[in-house]
DNA sequence: CGCAGATCGTTTGACAGCAGATGATTTTTG
DNA sequence: CAAAAATCATCTGCTGTCAAACGATCTGCG
């Protein structure tokens, strides 16, 4: 009985459980952080960060864009932007041209190695949400894409 | 027809719909984001922080902890930690007194005006989750806490 | 006892995210 | 046309989070 306190107190607790009952934006916060971490590391491995692959993805989809345009589709903060399109530049993947109708905005354009890049990343993207989701089934992940598209309010 | 590319590119987009119908670990991230916002304003409004709340109902329903015990079961850090408890005692909510047992943690205690301050808090909780969570029927709330439940491994 | 290793609280340094200021350019307005 | 306001990209500074290092203390082993 020399070890009081601290093997007390652990006996009592397992994650305080007031918590994961009472409080759903704890709970929230914390799967968030959890799959972040995931898509981090997987970003690492793959060796293009979330922003960079989102960026490509974005100008694959509907062609050059200024970086206000991405910012704001991306929800990426314009400081933030300029940095990832400094890094996809760097590498090649992007270009940055002054938009002729407008100088003081970037078209910014993805480039053929680029879109090579992006094909590869593009297909381990659906392993790693199978892997960081693999607690859910499908249809429960169904359930969670809609709850969380109502949370965020769909159409707003 | 002399504003083309921005107005162009701002009608074929809203918000990058390839996002939220792929990416559920991105849909996480930003409804997280944005209920830890409300929760931070809730909680300035308050005059308690979120970490400094949760320190008060724990040290309430379980007694006297060290720091240490506090950071696992609340998933804080322990150098936030420290200042967490910092601004509650200099708010006469906490008492931080060595361990007789083992000098080297704290016996933090929760004091009569703490726990008069969480019973105030702690009212205006629900409140605050009624609201953030508001585009969400009861049932589906229900569905949430289980869905990250599980996401988070209930018993690991 | 005496020393090696672990643990607790704290400090420090690195890094992302965001608000606000700046400079260049465009648009609007008198 | 010229001055004022707006817009785009960028830079700077602040805050919050996390990892690693550090002193103090405890435990285990010889």
């Amino acid at each position: 009985m020399a070890t009081t306190t601290r093997s007390a107190e652990r006996a009592r607790l397992t994650y305080f459980p007031q918590l994961a009952a009472e409080r759903l934006d704890i709970a929230l916060c914390r799967a968030s952080a959890a799959v972040a971490r995931a898509a981090d590391t997987h970003a690492a491995e793959e060796g293009l960060g979330v922003g960079q692959h989102l960026v490509l993805q974005m100008l694959d989809a509907v062609g050059p864009c200024s970086q206000q345009t991405l910012s704001e589709e991306l929800r990426i903060d314009r400081s933030v932007m300029v940095s990832v399109c400094d890094d996809l530049e760097r590498a090649g993947h992007v270009r940055r041209e002054r938009n002729p109708r407008d100088r003081r905005s970037y078209a910014v354009t993805i480039t053929d190695t680029g879109r090579r890049r992006l094909v590869e990343a593009q297909t381990s993207v659906p392993a790693f949400l199978d892997d960081a989701f693999h607690a859910l089934t499908p249809e429960e992940r169904g359930q969670l894409s809609t709850l969380l598209g109502k949370l965020l309010g769909v159409g707003a």
